[in-house]
DNA sequence: CGGTTTTGACCGGCGC
DNA sequence: GCGCCGGTCAAAACCG
């Protein structure tokens, strides 16, 4: 089985200008609608975390499964985009990028689906897996295919409620969609069963 | 055949 | 300095 793509993310604090920036606004607005919105209410920015704290908070899993609240936990760490960076060069030279402390916006939220393969229209390419300690269920991690595009994903579930898949953003798309919303709304429409 | 997944090795950061 | 840990690479397998 083909696990392409997820929910959609965008967490475009500027206005969609674009139809398709339009379609991921919406398509956000949908997983929140799935969630519980109260849930969505915990969203988190922090500003000026380093990169290592972001790990942690991230790393929180934890924390998401303990609590049943905080959700999507967000690091919003001034971004710029300066993710440049590798992908750049294929080859394993070590490249300085420069900049010690680069903070890259991660967003997570959190979806009850039993499929982690929800397409969001974006196309990925998976990269690799890891074992999450204290969960039975492996990390899954996801770039986006379009070149010059380093958007990257990952997908975890929580081993208490395997009914939760955890996606984490970073980094931002800087193309449209590819899909059509047909699919968008195949999409929804399988959200919407799953959710029930 | 070309793109994607698989999967173990590898790497850099951090704590001890 | 060493080992752990999260994240990434890359070669081979896999699939439409």
């Amino acid at each position: 089985m083909n696990n392409n793509s997820d929910p959609v993310f965008s967490y475009s604090s500027s206005s969609p200008s674009s139809s398709a920036a339009a379609v991921n606004s919406s398509y956000l607005t949908l997983n929140m609608v799935n969630n519980n919105p109260a849930d969505y209410n915990n969203y988190h920015e922090q500003m000026g975390l380093m990169e290592k704290d972001l790990q942690k908070y991230e790393n929180s899993e934890e924390m998401v499964g303990g609590h049943h609240v905080s959700p999507s936990s967000s690091s919003l760490a001034h971004g710029d985009g300066s993710q440049l960076i590798m992908a750049a060069a294929a080859g394993k030279t070590n490249i300085r990028k420069g900049e010690k402390k680069i903070r890259k916006p991660k967003h997570a939220f959190q979806t009850r689906s039993q499929v982690d393969i929800l397409d969001d229209g974006y196309r990925w390419r998976k990269y690799g897996q890891k074992a999450v300690k204290n969960n039975k269920f492996p990390r899954n991690y996801y770039r986006c295919t379009h070149q010059g595009c380093n958007v990257k994903k990952q997908v975890q579930r929580l081993s208490n409620d395997d009914g939760i898949v955890v996606t984490t953003y970073e980094g931002t798309h800087s193309h449209p969609i590819e899909k059509s919303t047909d699919n968008f709304e195949h999409i929804l429409t399988q959200m919407q069963i799953y959710s029930r």
